[in-house]
DNA sequence: CGTTGGGTTGATCGACCTCAATAAAAGTGG
DNA sequence: CCACTTTTATTGAGGTCGATCAACCCAACG
């Protein structure tokens, strides 16, 4: 059996993740979550002949900070997170990557964050040239990614929030809240229970806390009858509690 | 005289920043590093005939976090804060914008931040309607557009590893560093006196700090003799030092 | 089984916050 | 130009939230 830190990963493809045809893009569950929506079927399979799928274990690596970036990465199933280290090994989370998600919006020749998988993971993968190309002859697409990229601006300034005005608490919150939301997208029932693929030590590191202070944060909420901590992840119990918190 | 604040504002324009002249492209001291700079003459004058020039005192306010996003700016001289605030007044700096900068990169419904001027500030005003449509017709201005909008991302990344995993004299030192290479783009000397037209609080509320443990580390760094504090501003005396608690 | 990695819990510590006083600077009105 | 107020900055004393250090539990796995 699987291990259950992926039992929740959404959406799983039925059709086996490696083949050929799981990978195409009229039978991509994410699809119209992702930049692929912005295409219509022919321009759908011209992308479709640049891509390359990407198959992962659970704590394999996409790409490492500093690189050369020479894929972009969309993601079909599991998640990842995306992180910058510092020299002596503190680590900052910038951000946790779901099925939909883009990697490599950015375009720069470096990469600024590295990305590793949370749980296994499948991807479409593009060499950042071929795909650059074909972003200069559609000019939709790029729209799309530009809005795209003002979206996770627009997230990376919330995080800004909560990493320098929010206490522990707040933070816990502020990241269920959050993860909720993204979740909701992705998987057709607006289910209470969110999935967490990611150790406690991730969310510190994601929120700026201690493994420590958010396994005290979390068990606090339970001990509040705010959520039920199960396994691989939480389900809110209070939600308009975690809520309050988090917009606080 | 001016207020000591403003003593630093760069690039002033030397002719009256009021009159039609003085806004109009061919005399802008930071076409080159704006948007604009992605424009041919011909394409220049097409947008500036749509620019309103815009003129505000130190503390007036551009626009409000929520409200309707009616304009985008292009800054031409002096600064401005761009923040959010919690319900309870807790308030956190997404950032600081100077000449050159482009306010509105989201192209959002709403704006997710306020933005009031620090100084005496002049900018270009677009209605974003009307420059939503002008980008349509002139991909490569959208493309600069995604491509500043992919650096602050970065940046804002990078400002999460400050907020999230760095201590308070690290947090200061990061500042100091980030402004500076900003002013450097803009200053033709290399100068290593660093304007601040912020204030304390101001420092703090972008770093996760409070006014006091602002004050604090800065005269720690000057008791060091790593920098001086001059009247609006700080000249790095031990550079090598300041970048290393920095990148620590 | 023993080992390993993740999670929880407790005791203690310290970096930064809070509160308070003072100083310095900038605006204001006569 | 000078009193006066207001805002900003600095400094000190003391408190607290979250970090650190340490022990322990548990499930997965070879």
């Amino acid at each position: 059996m699987a291990s259950p830190r992926e039992a929740f990963s959404v959406p799983a493809l039925s059709l086996c993740p490696n083949s050929k045809a799981a990978v195409h893009c009229d039978q991509c569950r994410v699809r119209s979550l992702s930049i692929c929506g912005a295409l219509e079927s022919g321009e759908l399979s011209e992308l479709d002949r640049l891509s390359r799928p990407l198959s992962l274990g659970a704590r394999e690596t996409m790409f490492e900070q500093d690189e050369l970036a020479e894929s972009v990465f969309n993601i079909t199933s599991g998640s990842a997170r995306l992180y910058r280290l510092l020299p002596d090994g503190r680590r900052q989370i910038v951000g946790f990557a779901l099925p939909g998600d883009f990697l490599g919006l950015a375009l720069t020749e470096r990469n600024t964050f590295s990305a590793d998988a949370l749980t296994p993971l499948t991807a479409c993968q593009f060499s950042r040239n071929a795909f650059s190309d074909f972003l200069d002859t559609k000019p939709h697409l790029l729209r799309k990614l530009h809005s795209l990229a003002s979206h996770e601006l627009s997230l990376a300034q919330e995080q800004m929030v909560i990493l320098g005005r929010r206490t522990a608490e707040e933070k816990v919150a502020a990241f269920l809240i959050g993860l909720r939301k993204r979740w909701a997208r992705l998987s057709t029932s607006s289910s209470v229970t969110i999935p967490l693929p990611m150790t406690r030590q991730d969310i510190g590191d994601f929120l700026g806390l201690t493994v420590e202070t958010v396994s005290r944060m979390l068990t606090r909420l339970a001990r509040e009858k705010a959520i039920l901590i199960v396994p691989d992840g939480v389900r809110l119990l209070d939600v308009a509690r975690i809520e309050g918190l988090a917009e606080m």
